[in-house]
DNA sequence: AATATTCTGGACCTATTTGTCAAGAACTGT
DNA sequence: ACAGTTCTTGACAAATAGGTCCAGAATATT
């Protein structure tokens, strides 16, 4: 469904909004809390940062956190750092094609269903809504 | 959503899908119909051969045809072909965790529904159904 | 039987994704 | 200023997906 790296991204943003707010957390327990290699987490975590979603201190008092509110991240914006363009369900019969209802598929109105709900998924689904703890309380 | 590979396999199925009872069709004319690349196609075509999905002859008035009626032909039957155990939709934050009602992931709730609607468009759907030309008449 | 045709299967190549590592930049506290 | 820490960045390695190519097996026609 989704690339292992956006799900990376969005379990290590899951963390970070349950972190209290006004602290911050280490990459390393960022990596060990999420289940993502250090390594890899780190280039995520950078792409998360020049897109705006999270910042980042370096230091011994540093370490990430959110940029903004958790309730203000919503599924779609994490997605698309990584899948640009492809993030948002397409025709189920070929990725690189337009396929609307002008333009359908011979799958379109069979999919058109599942394909809505996915979207809408992604479109309002916040990373606050997916949080087990409230940042706000 | 789909692998290119599982893609391309449906295109080429509904192509399938599409001749008249009995005939059969050259892998070259099912490459350009279906936009796929001849060699590649050939060996995806093994492969649903392999499965019993469709039936191969060589030599001159060879091709292929669907091994059975494209209605017993459901998409999750395809796609496991080339998906394996990825193929119905899994936990959205982690693709190799078993993810339920009862160790959900605090994605489950609002991913559900999606989830439902996806599993049962790749359960429930046939070739026949997303072939323009019904095969039945 | 010879030939032309088509599928099969293996070897191989390329691109993308995922993951590793280390040097250097930035920050903090002493 | 220095030492200790943490993030950043680029180079590189490994794994997977997508694609190419061709010798050989199977089929039909002559």
């Amino acid at each position: 469904m989704l690339s292992t790296t956006s799900e990376y991204a969005l379990r290590a943003l899951i963390e970070l909004a349950n972190v209290e707010d006004g602290h911050m957390m280490f990459g390393k327990s960022l990596s060990e809390r999420a289940g993502i290699p250090a390594g890899y987490l780190s280039k995520i975590l950078a792409a998360l940062g020049r897109a705006g979603i999270i910042d980042a201190t370096r230091g011994m008092s540093g370490g990430y956190q959110l940029a903004k509110p958790a309730k203000d991240i919503l599924l779609i914006d994490v997605i698309e750092v990584f899948e640009g363009v492809r993030s948002r369900p397409a025709c189920i019969l070929d990725k690189n094609r337009e396929c609307d209802d002008e333009k359908p598929c011979p799958a379109h109105d069979r999919f058109q269903k599942t394909r809505q709900s996915y979207l809408k998924f992604l479109e309002e689904t916040s990373i606050a809504a997916i949080a087990k703890r409230r940042t706000s309380h």
